[in-house]
DNA sequence: AACTCGGGGAC
DNA sequence: GTCCCAGAGTT
């Protein structure tokens, strides 16, 4: 009996949801009422591991300047980092720029629409190929993010880190039967929806929601521990010291390698603890300077380490200014603010102008 | 299976 | 301070 009760909500977890969503899930984001998927692809990108407040400032100016995939493949991926820089994750944005070249390349310039086809793009994985396919094609296929997750692993109590194999395997099978047959735009943004605002990671809203009758977690009192946390290690405490070169008004920048943390974009150059400022500026860029007072550091954590950043400013005092050093620029600081920036760089500038 | 990739919102 | 967000790619 109680077990026909249950399977009977199960039944109803699709139709529930859609019919939630449509009175009281969100509506009016900046991506939303549109079927183009090169709109819902940029959003879909931005919008990974990062949340709608964080994405919403960004998603407005980059579809300004890139409003189609042929504007962003023609663009330069200087360009496309600026309109990244703060937002984190610059992978996203190279691989967003790459995945577009593609299109017009391979595509015909058109966004494909078969599911297989659409992952082999750079940046698109699993859940945000079913994303697109959902939203922009009204294709049955299911999304499995952070919000997903936390939905399932309580509604039927999974236990164990969503992030191992075997955890995501299961949400996988889970999710996929679970999908309906029609209305799978609402379906898809109602999971997201009931993550972000009713089954949220704390304090969850379970009397609001619509599927709390065939909740498990709620049924045994296990919100609050589902689902399982991810297990914490102590992450390294790194030191680098960053030389503000300033030629009067100007400030040298160093182009970072394409790949690794905070790759190409613009950046201070660093030297190690061991290294001395003004033998580094003389020995790599051929510049005579004088040390000034080091400016206070600044703490800048990565999810992986933590970064104890040492500004260290010279002025030049040979004024021939060298040109032709690889990967740098100099730019007013007025200018350098606006260039593809990694946020404590900016910051450091910021605080210089004033 | 573990690690690498940012920055910030919410608590 | 902690936790994790409309995850993907690499090792």
């Amino acid at each position: 009996m109680k077990n026909k009760q249950s399977m009977s909500n199960l039944a109803d977890f699709s139709s529930r949801l859609i019919a939630w969503q449509k009175i009281h899930g969100r509506h009016d984001l900046p991506w939303q009422n549109t079927q183009d998927p090169y709109a819902i692809w940029v959003s879909e990108i931005m919008l990974q591991q990062t949340q709608v407040t964080a994405v919403i400032g960004y998603y407005a100016k980059f579809m300004a300047r890139f409003p189609d995939i042929a504007s962003l493949a023609n663009a330069t991926q200087e360009e496309v980092l600026q309109h990244w820089s703060g937002l984190g994750y610059y992978s996203r944005a190279r691989n967003l720029h790459n995945a577009a070249q593609t299109i017009m390349d391979d595509h015909d310039g058109k966004f494909p629409q078969d599911f297989e086809k659409i992952q082999t793009l750079s940046g698109i994985g699993r859940s945000t190929a079913a994303a697109i396919a959902s939203f922009a094609f009204q294709q049955n296929q299911t999304i499995l993010d952070g919000n997903v997750k936390r939905v399932l692993a309580r509604h039927f109590v999974i236990e164990g880190w969503t992030g191992t194999p075997k955890i995501e395997k299961q949400l996988w099978a889970l999710a996929e039967s679970l999908v309906p047959k029609q209305d799978m735009v609402a379906y898809t943004q109602g999971l997201m929806d009931l993550g972000a605002t009713i089954c949220t990671r704390s304090k969850p809203k379970c009397e609001r929601c619509p599927i709390k009758a065939s909740c498990q977690a709620l049924a045994k009192n296990k919100t609050k521990e589902l689902p399982t946390s991810k297990p914490k290690k102590t992450i390294p405490q790194k030191q680098t010291t960053m030389l503000l070169i300033l030629d009067g008004n100007e400030v040298m920048l160093e182009k970072r390698p394409a790949s690794g943390i905070w790759g190409g974009l613009w950046s201070l150059p660093e030297i190690s603890m061991e290294e001395i400022a003004s033998e580094v500026a003389l020995g790599r860029f051929s510049l005579e300077v004088e040390s000034e007072e080091p400016l206070e550091s600044i703490q800048h954590v990565f999810t992986h380490f933590k970064l104890e950043i040492l500004p260290q400013p010279l002025s030049v005092t040979n004024r021939t200014r060298q040109t032709n050093i690889p990967n740098t620029i100099w730019l007013p600081i007025e200018e350098a603010i606006g260039a593809a920036l990694p946020t404590p760089v900016r910051n450091i500038l910021l605080h210089l102008k004033r």
